[in-house]
RNA sequence: CGGGACGUGGCUCAGUCUGGUAGAGCACAGCGUUCGGGACGCUGGGGUCGGAGGUUCGAAUCCUCUCGUCCCGACCA
């Protein structure tokens, strides 16, 4: 490509619309414009690099035996009220009447519609498994859009969905997906990491997120140091470890109330009263799908919401206001505890285990002390409900924890039979029996690993692509359009390359050097070859890894030695999967 | 939805407090000089000051409403 021909509108200022790295030099570098909140515009260099990602998806996909369809974005409501997602998901669901008064939605992901087509098409066990899967944009009135192509309403996914006979199958083919998500991403020339996670919204029994790593991700994950130990997990699902403590009969010291005029936070209680966060139980009231609900965690423990909903098995959990907490306990917030409450009580399992604990006392101004179990207060549920802390060990091996950020660009999930059940989409056995398909949904977020790579990725001149995401591999800059040694010399390596089937760009612009050398290095071109002064000199141009060190090279060597640099690292990464 | 900030040529922003003929830099067009890390000079084109209503002799500026964008929290690839 030649870039006096491109569309490729760079910005010397930074957009005052975008805040982190990938952001700014997206819009910068001339790869998107937005169109509204949250959606975008793919320029040319932005398409090629989306494109690139979608490449190395499609060949893994196809290479672990999933085929590609397309499916349409417009659903009819139908399928999401039988599925019984239509008054579940929420408004992230766009949804619209059309010209009949038929409701509708735009999909936001696709297990109604292949479950639809699954249950129409395949009858019987002699057609599965079957994995099949699609490239395709898709959309969610998110709450709030931001980063660019990090959170987009309208963005870039590879959904796939693998419907086995039963079981086995089903953890075959997810072993299956998990390794190919592997290759993927190693394949991007990402560092990445696969960590246990919540099955959220589209529902199942366990799941795996793959976490780019990157200090603005959003996601916090939480890995175990220990050599040989492995465990990862998102925060939210981290398994806070087991109490160590034993329920020992300790000494049950007799109830007593004290006045706490003012004291409200746990910090302020602790230190008017001289004790350790970790001697008292907070009481925190949360609205599970509207219903007000008490849970109780140790003053130094934070409730992680996701387990909260999880254990009620609600839609929603929010934490109540001061007003809401009154209504629901009679108590103004900061002084409200377990004792006597009507509300549902439940606990995160370390609470089981303490004694003798300072608690809200259940009127203004005042907390009891020496408060235990059973003999003064109820709960009804113990569970794991806390958020795991630094100070935690890991819950496989006990080693030390770090909580490194990441940002989500993969995500499987089992689903098991929840939607076939849904939607009775079943196939006959070898027996003649009707069973229903045994589901796991696969996603990938393509327009995400663009956003994602940079953020990992870039300097303060711009983007350095990683080799196999590059929009194009090498750049050729002319330094002289108007000379023709130079000139000619440019050209013949722009038609080197081009003959060996490399993308490259060629920077033919009646322009100053200066203007070229930044562009270069914003759009994050992997390799740098600049024609000028030095060819006129000795007959050398300059080879350049984008951030990496400059060497001269003969004219005639330097299609040869780009060609084999390329090659050398395409298949060093290839090979790593 | 709650909290904060902001809408002025394509981009970055000044001007708003204290009402009085819409500005700068970059970008764009022409001419000249320049030419290895975003050059310089001269000339030129381009703006319903987000929109509507109001106050006023007069509104980018004050008031009311409205739309949009960005940032912080709950959702997710």
């Amino acid at each position: 490509m030649r870039y006096s021909q491109m569309l490729l509108p760079t910005l010397k200022e930074n957009p005052s619309e975008a805040e982190v790295a990938s952001h700014r030099l997206l819009l910068r570098g001339g790869f998107i414009r937005r169109l509204t909140a949250g959606v975008y515009a793919y320029l040319p260099l932005g398409l090629a690099t989306i494109r690139k990602v979608e490449q190395i998806v499609r060949e893994e996909m196809n290479r672990a035996g999933a085929q590609e369809v397309l499916l349409p974005i417009v659903q009819p409501a139908d399928l999401w009220i039988e599925s019984g997602r239509w008054t579940k998901y929420g408004p992230e669901l766009l949804r619209f009447k059309d010209r009949h008064n038929r409701e509708s939605c735009l999909g936001p992901t696709h297990e109604e519609v292949i479950t639809d087509l699954v249950r129409m098409n395949v009858h019987s066990y002699r057609n599965l498994p079957l994995n099949l899967y699609q490239i395709q944009t898709k959309f969610r009135d998110e709450i709030r859009p931001r980063f660019g192509l990090m959170r987009g309403r309208e963005f870039i996914m590879k959904d796939g969905y693998s419907f086995d006979l039963a079981e086995e199958g089903a953890n075959l083919t997810y072993q299956k997906m998990y390794d190919a998500y592997h290759r993927i991403f190693a394949r991007c020339g990402l560092a990445f990491r696969a960590v246990e996670a919540d099955t959220g919204t589209i529902g199942g029994s366990f799941s795996h997120e793959f976490m780019v790593l990157a200090a603005t991700g959003e996601d916090t994950i939480v890995i175990c140091r220990a050599a040989g130990c492995g465990y990862a997990a998102n925060l939210e699902k981290a398994a806070g470890p087991a109490s160590e403590a034993p329920k020992e009969p300790a000494d049950m010291l007799p109830l007593e109330k004290v006045e706490t005029p003012g004291q409200r936070k746990v910090a302020a209680v602790i230190a008017f009263l001289g004790i350790a966060p970790s001697q008292l139980v907070k009481t925190m009231v949360y609205l599970a799908d509207g219903k007000p609900v008490a849970v109780l965690v140790r003053g130094d423990h934070e409730v992680q919401d996701v387990k909260l909903k999880n254990l009620l098995g609600a839609v929603d959990v929010v934490l109540a206001d001061d007003q809401q907490i009154f209504e629901a306990t009679g108590v103004p917030s900061g002084y409200l505890g377990p004792v006597g409450l009507k509300i549902l009580v439940v606990a995160d399992r370390e609470v089981a285990v303490m004694r003798n604990v300072v608690i809200g006392g259940g009127e203004k101004n005042y907390h009891f002390r020496n408060a235990n179990l059973e003999r003064d207060f109820r709960v009804e549920k113990f569970a794991d409900l806390r958020q795991v802390t630094a100070t935690d060990r890991c819950p496989c091996c006990g080693g030390e924890l770090e909580f490194p950020k990441g940002i989500e660009v993969g995500h499987i999930f089992k689903l098991g039979t929840s939607y076939s059940q849904a939607m009775k989409a079943t196939y006959l056995d070898k027996d003649g029996q009707e069973k229903f398909f045994v589901m796991g949904c696969y996603g990938i977020g393509v327009s995400r690993i663009v956003a994602a790579a940079i953020e990992q990725n870039h300097d303060q001149d711009g983007i350095i692509f990683p080799l196999p995401l590059a929009p194009f591999k090498v750049v050729v800059l002319n330094l002289s359009p108007n000379d023709e040694k130079i000139s000619g010399a440019a050209e013949a390596i722009y038609q080197g390359l081009l003959a060996a089937g490399t993308e490259v760009l060629i920077d033919d612009r009646d322009e100053r050097p200066g203007s070229k050398f930044k562009d270069a290095d914003l759009v994050g071109i992997p390799f740098r070859v600049t024609v000028g002064k030095g060819f006129t000199a000795d007959g050398t141009v300059e080879v350049r890894r984008r951030a990496g060190a400059t060497v001269a090279v003969p004219l005639a060597d330097t299609v040869a030695l780009i060609l084999a640099e390329i090659d050398r690292e395409m298949s060093a990464l290839a090979g790593q999967s």
